[in-house]
Parts: structure tokens; sequence; C-alpha cells
DNA sequence: TCTGGGGTCCTAGGACCC
DNA sequence: TCTGGGGTCCTAGGACCC
């Protein structure tokens, strides 16, 4: 048996837990850059704003209905993240975190009423930290995700599910009609690891609802769709087929993109995002001890622009050994960047992403003299990190990446960013009596 | 003017080998 | 008259997730 403990909205809930006025009013938080909406509260989704919405297309909502938009404060939400999946932690022995706002907990050996014992871990997180949630549970992880699908909309909107399963749903304990009303009432769509694509074609073929696609024969799906769906199959039907990840994995890629404030047409300004990009995703690197064998860089231009002309490129630069060396990565980037850069474009995006990672404690011996000289580089390495992580992000860095003063060109839109109540110390909330 | 960022897994097809 | 079969590895692209 599994759980799924998910905060509902979450980066809109954590801004409500400091700002209690944007409670019952239209709320969302955007991307960076502003661009598109990335978490909605209820009354906003009410309002027909769908998830990923561009800002501009919905920002008349502000005048005619209140709605309210934030920027996206990811250390913040971070930080909740951490104190919500430390109480979520006790629903069970074992817990996976497997989002921002989303964990699951093996629930195997607990013993008593699960759902009761649910309902008191949920007042437990929202007393603790404002964050409200809801709790699926189930027989496998597609089960449990579903239940938690179920138990939110129950609450979100009455009459769709049986009053009882809100805020807190175990399929486990439900009768086999019951369940079986329930999935004839999910649409397909909603099941874990059915999107848009793969929805579409099932739907074409008659699958409408969750309790379609659990009945259909296995051959058949793995025929006509693949392996992957078998399993959702199998894991709807009860049978376990995705393992809970105790332990959060190596990444076998880090990537740092960003889309820029506005369009960007020479190479200098791409040269200083590159070198920022492939720092940032060097330190990720460094914090979970790997080392990179190759580097990618890509720029492209806005695919939204219809009358601009497309360019987009990326090149994959191998490196001569593995490293996690920020001026050989940038370096690798850089000489990327040259060879795919075309004069004549209006650049939106670019990226850098580190690829076939691997441990540094697996480092292959080197017969060679600079043994000493790598050692320097590695402690430099963590001079800066340990800089820019008490004295904050970017406080040192490579000369390529720009000056600090010099304007930047390409950093993002952030017109509407709200205090780090609980990461930085100048932003903490003061309480009046 | 204006549309996010960071991941994983699977599959098909080509290159190459014996 | 008339040119095999099978395996592995790599890459690009597509689908999914939040």
């Amino acid at each position: 048996m599994y759980a799924l403990v998910d905060g509902n909205n979450f980066y809109v809930s954590c801004e409500r837990v400091f700002q209690p006025a944007l409670n019952g009013v239209p709320v969302v938080v955007l991307s960076n850059n502003d661009g598109c909406a990335i978490a909605r509260s209820n009354e906003a989704k009410a309002l027909g704003i769908a998830m990923g919405a561009p800002w501009f297309q919905i920002k008349h909502l502000e005048a005619s209905a209140g709605l309210v938009a934030l920027s996206a404060n990811f250390g913040f939400y971070g930080d909740m993240s951490d104190r919500m999946m430390r109480l979520a932690a006790a629903l069970g022995p074992r817990q996976e975190i497997y989002s921002i706002d989303e964990s699951f907990i093996d629930l195997a050996g607990v013993r008593g009423d699960l759902v009761e014992r649910a309902h008191t871990i949920r007042s437990r997180i929202l007393q603790g930290t404002g964050i409200p949630c809801g709790i699926g549970m189930g027989r496998t992880k597609t089960l449990a995700k579903l239940a938690n699908h179920i138990a939110k909309t129950a609450e979100r909107k009455p009459g769709s599910y049986p009053e009882a399963l809100a805020q807190v749903c175990n399929l486990e304990a439900l009768q086999a009609a019951e369940q079986e009303a329930v999935f004839a009432a999910t649409p397909v769509g909603e099941v874990w690891g059915v999107g848009r694509q793969i929805g579409k074609r099932l739907v074409a073929g008659g699958i409408h609802t969750v309790l379609d696609l659990q009945r259909m024969d296995l051959a058949t799906v793995r025929r006509q769709f693949s392996v992957v769906l078998e399993r959702t199959v199998l894991e709807l039907q009860g049978t376990p087929c995705i393992e809970l990840e105790h332990m959060p994995q190596a990444k076998k890629e880090i990537a740092c993109t960003r889309s820029f404030g506005r369009a960007i047409t020479t190479l200098e300004p791409l040269s200083e995002a590159v070198t920022e990009f492939a720092s940032r995703a060097a330190e990720k690197l460094r914090r979970q001890h790997g080392l990179a064998n190759q580097v990618l860089v890509y720029i492209r231009t806005s695919p939204f622009r219809k009358d601009d002309r497309q360019y987009s490129r990326s090149v994959t630069v191998p490196l001569r050994r593995p490293s996690a060396d920020t001026a050989v990565l940038v370096q690798s980037a850089l000489r990327g960047l040259g060879s795919i850069f075309v004069e004549g474009f209006r650049y939106a995006k670019a990226g850098v992403m580190l690829l076939d990672l691997q441990s540094n404690r697996l480092q292959q011996g080197e017969l060679d003299l600079e043994d000493d000289r790598m050692e320097d580089r590695s402690r430099l390495m963590l001079a800066m990190d340990t800089l820019n992580q008490r004295f904050g992000k970017g406080k040192v860095h490579l000369a390529s990446a720009g000056l600090q003063g010099n304007h930047k060109q390409w950093t993002m839109r952030q017109e509407r960013r709200t205090p780090g109540y609980t990461t930085s110390w100048a932003d903490i909330p003061i309480a009046r009596a």
C-alpha cells in the first residue's frame, strides 16, 4: 500500500500563508519571465484559467475579475516544501519525495485505520505549515495518485464524488461497486502516465474512463501502445510495477536553460548567458559529487513569433576527461556556442546541459603530472561554492559571465516577486499584536 | 511587447561488427 | 542466376511527469 501526499495549488498556498488577504481571491503564480501561469488557486481555476496559460492572454482578468498574479519565488517554495515533507514522512516507514509538492509514502506494516491516520497527518501539515493537502491511498503508486486526484476533486467540486472521499481517499477501503463507480466517473486522461497524445488515442479507441482503461486487455495495450502504458494498466489493476525510490538518485543529466527577458541578436550577451548557465549547472553537478563527460549547448528563436525566421540548434562537446570544473565546462560551452551561433536571428532562449554524468568517487586514475594542479582546481571550486552559498548566488563568478553593474540584456522579467519570507533574514514577516 | 524549466524513459533507425 | 542474419551501441525524437 502506498499513499500520495500532495499540497493543493502548492505555490499559491505558500504565498497565502504569508498573505492571508489572498484567501478566497483568484491567484496565479507565474513562471520565470512572468511568462505563464504555473499554479492556480481554485478561484483562478473557476475563472477558466488553464495550466500554462500565457500571462498576456489572461492579464485582462486582473481588472475584470480581481485576479492577482505573482512572480514565482522558488527558493521560498523549496523551503516550505522541506517543512511539509518532514511532517508528511510521519505517515509511514518510508518516503519518496517525488516533486516539490508531492511525496509517496510506503504504508507497509502500518496498522490501524489508515484514513484516520491520514487525516491526522493532514491536520498536522496544515497547522505546522499552513499548506492544505490531499492524501490518496491505493495498492500501487498509480492507484495512490489516482486516489489523490479523487480526494482533491471531491473537495473542490462537491458532488463530483462521494463527500466522504474529500481530502483523504483510500481506494482499498471502498466496496468493489463503489470503486467501479468512482473509476467510471474519472476521465482516462487523469491517470498518471496518460498524457495528451495517448489520452487522445485512447478516447478515439473508445476508452473514455479509468474503468475502461483498467479493463483493457494487456496484450492489446502493449501491441497498440507500449510497455509503458501496459505497466500503467497493470498498476491500475493492483499489480505494483513502480517501486518506491527511497533514496534520491543521482541525476543523469543536469540542465540550466532560460528564456530571455527580450530577444538577443548578438554573440556577446549570449556568451554571458551561456557562461552563467554552465556555471550554475556546474554548481549543481558538484553538489551531487558528479563529473560530466559531455556538455551540450543550444540556442533558439521563439517558436511563438511566427513572423521571425526560425533557428534552433544544439551541439554536444565531448570533454577530454570527466570534469566538474566551472572553467572547463564554461569553455566547452562557449566553444560549442561559437560553432552554432549565426548572426541575423532574434534569439529567445539558450541552455546548457551536462550529460553522461558519473560519480567523482569512480574517477579513472590517470597517468599524468597534473595531479597537483587538479587538486588546486577542486579546492578553488569548493571555495567558490562556499562563498556563493554564504554571500549569495553569483557573488563569485567567471569574468565572461559579465561584470556586475553591467546591465544584463538577457535577464528575466520578474515584476511581481514576493519576499523570501522564510529564506531571507531581511524578509522575515513581523507579527503585530 | 508578451508563451517556463528541469527531468526520465522508451523506441526507431543507423552504424558497425562478426 | 544472382548478395544473410543477428547482435550491440549510439543518437534523435517523442512521450510523459511536475
